[in-house]
Order: structure tokens, then C-alpha cells, then sequence
DNA sequence: GTGATTGCAAAGCGTTTGCACCGTA
DNA sequence: TACGGTGCAAACGCTTTGCAATCAC
């Protein structure tokens, strides 16, 4: 299911952190964990929830001081959606969009759009200079069909 | 710079408003006024504070209120960018796409997108039952380049 | 040892709700 | 006149901050 088997982007994760000079706590390893193991996307308090099976001590707080950190090493990013704009899943290395399951918040990424053209067709019609584009896809996943 | 006129798609969503038993208030009035006439995405305390301008009583409620009856009858819709999702725009009739100025929040739709292909193939890889997509486009307006 | 990290409690912020008064139809 | 709409104040839920105790390095 997993491009990437769980512990070993978890450990990456840790190795990442560590260089970047912040200290491996439990706590941090208990939500690195769960994030880097999930294939959902997951609201600070589902993280906290899943987190604290393994840290039972955990605080709502760290799983956010956590999260602030995770995304700024763009180890993980937010996730919008037309109702909730809370919710977190790992990211990947390159540029990617995103398909989410609107039922049970299963998501993966995928590549490959050909926006090029659009992007310096609509970029010629407004005079805007176009810097960013957002793509996401939302559907069924296989399981909740 | 508009397609439709201020005046005229103010007086169009009053139309839509009543006929749906809305009753037409000074309030409303000012919110539809300031929504209908704007080329910006604009958050509820923005228009809060512009609509104020042609309705002094006007509370920071009632824009609240009525901005979730204008979403309902998909006359304005909620934007989302990367940090923040609590602005509005008034909405297209058919489902099109946003160009958004980063710096001052100009926004424009767009259509033309030939994202079919894509999402097939997406489809067809993932297993998802695909509903529904999100494109959005960001950048410097004219203006602010 | 020392400075980063923690959890708690409290504050902050945007948004929603309860309610008595007001104004449209 | 009836009842939908209003503004105020208070409540709400999620997130952030202040702080003293704790723990990784």
C-alpha cells in the first residue's frame, strides 16, 4: 500500500530532525510515527489520539509544536478540502498533487498533469505572472466504493 | 474589468434572494453590495469592514450569516489558500477555476482546462472513483509584478 | 549542566449560538 | 401584524502562548 515502508520513513524522518539540530524526544517519536505510518490525512487530534498509544503522557500541544516543525522540513504538509483545512498527511520529495478518499481520508499522490500549456495560455490572457499551482483530486477509494 | 457589471450582479442576487424567501434588509444589502462589486477575494472581516461603510448598525454576525446564505444559493464561494482559507468570492455560474494574486487578492476564474485525460488515467492506477477536482493558480496580478 | 522540550492552564482567534428587539413583507 | 432578521454578548472549537518542571545531549 505504502511506497514507502513505515519504519524506514520514520527513521528518516528522525535523521532528518536530528541534523537539523532538534532533539528526539518520545514524544516527537511517537507522532513522527503515526504520520509517516499513515496512508491518511489526519487532523492534529487524530494524531494526538493515535500518538498517545505510545506516549501516554503526549500533550495535544507537542503534536502541534510537532507538526509546525515536520511541515517547515516539508517532511509533511496540510491538506485542504472545501470543508476542513486541518488535516496533515507526509509529503513527498518533488512536487505532487493529490487524490483523497472523501470518505475515509485515504490519499495517495500522483504526477504526470500537463498544466504547462494551460498555465502560460491563462497567464497570457490575464497578465498575471503565475508562480504556484494547486491540484487535487477527491473521489472514492477503492474500499469505500 | 469585470464581466458583469457591479450594479447588476448585486440587483441579480437580491432577485435570487428573494425568490428564495429572503427577505431584502439594509444589512444584506450592504454585504451583497460590497461581495457582488469585488474583484478580490475578501475574508468576512474585509467585507465587515467595507460594507459597515453603507450600513453603519451592520454586526460582524450578520455578515457571517449572510455570507453562508449566499454560499448556499452558490452565489459566493469560500477560497482557500495555503494559510489561509477564510475568504470569499463571488462565484461563477459554471464551474470554473481561480487565478489568485498573492499580494493584494485579486482573483479571476478561468476555464479550458483538459484535465479529463488526467483523471482517468489517475482513475485507472488507483482505484479511486474519482467526483470531483481542484485547480487553482497563484501569482502577481498586473498591478503588483 | 544547560538549554531545548514538555504539559498544563490560560489566552487568542475566527466563528456560531441564544436572545430580546426591530423592520420587512 | 407576524415572523424573519438583527446586533449584542456569550459560548464555542481549534490553535497558540507563558511558564515552570523535565529530559536529551
Amino acid at each position: 500500500m505504502d511506497v514507502f515502508p513505515d519504519s524506514r520513513r520514520a527513521n528518516s524522518w528522525f535523521d532528518r530532525m536530528q541534523k537539523s539540530g532538534y532533539r528526539l524526544t518520545e514524544a516527537r517519536r511517537a507522532v513522527v510515527d503515526v504520520i509517516a505510518s499513515s496512508d491518511r490525512i489526519l487532523t492534529a487530534t487524530q494524531v494526538f489520539d493515535q500518538a498517545r498509544r505510545q506516549c501516554d503522557s503526549l500533550g495535544l500541544v507537542t503534536v502541534y509544536r510537532t507538526l509546525a516543525k515536520l511541515e517547515e522540513l516539508s517532511l509533511v504538509e496540510r491538506v485542504h478540502q472545501s470543508e476542513d483545512c486541518h488535516a496533515y498527511i507526509a509529503a513527498t520529495p518533488d512536487h505532487q498533487h493529490l487524490l483523497i478518499c472523501q470518505q475515509c481520508g485515504r490519499a495517495q499522490f500522483f504526477s504526470g498533469d500537463r498544466l504547462e500549456p494551460l498555465m502560460i495560455e491563462v497567464a497570457q490572457t490575464s497578465g498575471y505572472h503565475i508562480s504556484d499551482h494547486w491540484l487535487q483530486l477527491f473521489g472514492l477509494c477503492g474500499e469505500c466504493q
